[in-house]
RNA sequence: GCGGGUAUAGUUCAGUGGUAGAACACCAGCCUUCCAAGCUGGCUACGUGAGUUCGAUUCUCACUACCCGCACCA
């Protein structure tokens, strides 16, 4: 299979984001203040888009399938639930930076350790975390000694993270990048979650955090859903909903920002089922899910995380990867997270987190497979994977081939010219039928190859045209297909259903 | 957070120390019998805040936002 890169994506950067803003799909947010660097607003086309890509993720994750249930919990939780998450401690990053060379490096992938020669401190090493750090400080170590002179035996090095060193051994850590000691700063501490305060008053017990991920609203409700729902292992809970992330920097537009919405299952499975078969038929139905609102296959990839790097809770992670114009970039995780998360908060609640197999007559904390999706991420693979130009009868074209699925409007309606009142009239009572089953456009100004061209390039999928045969003889309208610019005739009476037939839902 | 660049109309771009122009787009009217036609008219901009100056969109500084690279992305 070749190799997917960025280079595949049909469109730039700066014409995506350009097109975005111009058709009012994607607008910077508090734009006439100066806009708020991580945050957007999505105009009126972009929200149709999202809302269609939310509710075609709902209706295959949650209606079409009969065991999965779903659930709207709230944004802020108890501060207890990030405890036990471990989002409070884990959530962020120690960060070091080195004032001389400006780089940045995460305080727990810098190690450091005192060179001491018989029996006297003479100076500190440091480096970064990988296989062969261990060989490399010693060399480090040796070049201190020989280069200071020193004469003696050197004690073994006792290899550290920079988030352990005192404050006192901070001016002499050499920095990673110049080898001299004296320019790193201390650690400081990233918390990504957004803080504020439950009740009017701003006091330290009132703190609470806006969610960072939905995931745990599933876990903390498991209980309540089990004892209510009906639902029998192997069951799924979905959720659809805002999360937020204080991102130091919020980069490549809707990709990476601070407000962001996500739709996440967990399926929970028993402990002793293999977990990597369900893992795998996750990864393939999220893959499937993706072509099938018309994503383009070619730009999909898989990224497996090696074992080694995977988070702790975490026994295995598949992302699906897409093309993006500013590189291949995770699209949707799916982890296999164990019993991680129920178990923690059976311990921090208190409360017990089991489920009670009939079949088996014993109680146990399920597994779970987790798929996480953001919608933002997903809008943004649509754009790009609906995106193309080509040429009819020589002129170049604009067009966002959406699937019908997701495309913000179904259908455009138009009377081939506008000053003849008989025109106008059928064409307004067409609209109004079409109007109370999908969302339509209508236009009557300009000529109907401007009208088509202005669909084609918000991705419309189909045009109507009343003429004047409609009127005074046959009864039959013009289709017009976006993609294919062909048209077809079709009577009044059987337009609804020959467009049913084709957007389908 | 660091370095570099950018900021003029909805978009893409001109331009000036003395109140800004084009193209396309958009709106209205006329015309128009199926792929961005034509004519007429119209709307809309110097990112924000200071400073220098008689006068700043232009020069200076700060801020903000965006783009590129680095770093970061439990």
């Amino acid at each position: 299979m070749p190799e997917v890169t960025a280079s595949a994506c049909p469109i730039d950067m700066e014409s995506l984001v350009s097109l975005c803003k111009r058709r009012g799909f994607i607008f910077p947010s508090s734009e006439i203040y100066g806009g708020l660097n991580g945050f957007f607003d999505y105009g009126p086309l972009g929200v149709e888009l999202k809302n269609n890509i939310k509710n075609a993720w709902w209706r295959d994750m949650v209606h079409r399938r009969d065991d999965i249930v779903g659930l709207d919990a709230s944004v802020i939780m108890h501060p207890k639930v990030w405890e036990a998450s471990g989002h409070l401690e884990g959530f962020s990053d120690p960060m070091v930076d080195c004032r001389e060379s400006k780089m940045r490096y995460r305080a727990d992938q810098l190690f450091f350790a005192p060179v001491i020669v018989a029996g006297e401190t003479i100076g500190y090493v440091s480096v970064l975390e990988d296989g062969g750090m261990e060989e490399r400080a010693a060399e480090r170590a040796h070049d201190l000694k020989r280069k200071l002179g020193k004469q003696g035996e050197m004690e073994p090095l006792h290899l550290r993270e920079y988030t352990e060193a005192r404050p006192e051994e901070y001016a002499l850590i050499p920095s990673p990048a110049t080898g001299n000691p004296g320019s790193l700063t201390p650690p400081r501490d990233f918390n990504l979650m957004f803080q504020t305060y439950v009740g009017a008053v701003r006091e330290e017990e009132a703190v609470a955090y806006l969610r960072p991920e939905t995931a745990q609203g599933i876990f903390v409700d498991f209980k309540s859903v089990m004892d209510t729902s009906r639902v029998k292992l192997p069951f799924g809970i979905a959720q659809i909903g805002k999360a937020f992330r204080n991102e130091i920097t919020p980069r490549n537009f809707i990709f990476r920002s601070r407000e962001f919405e996500q739709m996440e299952m967990e399926y929970f499975i028993p402990p002793e089922e293999d977990w990597q078969v369900r893992h795998r038929e996750w990864i393939d139905w999220c893959r499937n899910w993706l072509v099938g609102i018309g994503i383009r296959p070619e730009l999909l990839s898989e990224y497996n995380h090696p074992t080694e790097k995977l988070a702790f809770y975490s026994r295995g992670t598949t992302d699906i990867m897409f093309a993006y114009p500013f590189g291949v970039q995770e699209l949707w995780g799916i982890a296999a997270r164990g019993d991680y998360d129920l178990r923690q908060h059976q311990e921090h609640a208190g409360k017990s987190m089991e489920y009670f197999d009939e079949s088996r007559k014993s109680r146990y904390l399920p597994h779970v497979i987790e798929p996480a999706l953001g919608v933002e991420r997903t809008l943004l693979a649509v754009i790009c994977s609906a995106y193309m130009q080509d040429e009819v009868d020589g002129e170049s074209r604009n067009l966002l081939r959406f699937h019908p699925r997701v495309a913000p409007y179904k259908v455009a309606v138009f009377p081939l010219v506008k000053n003849k009142p008989a025109l106008m009239e059928r064409a307004d009572a067409i609209q109004e039928r079409l109007r109370r089953r999908w969302h339509v456009f209508f236009d009557v100004s300009g000529a109907i190859g401007r009208r088509y061209r202005r669909q084609d390039e918000i991705g419309t999928p189909f045009g109507v045209t009343v003429d004047f045969d409609t009127v005074e003889k046959d009864g039959c309208v013009t289709v017009r297909d976006r993609d294919t610019t062909r048209q077809e005739r079709v009577s009044e009476d059987k337009l609804e259903g020959y467009l049913a037939e084709r957007i389908g839902d």
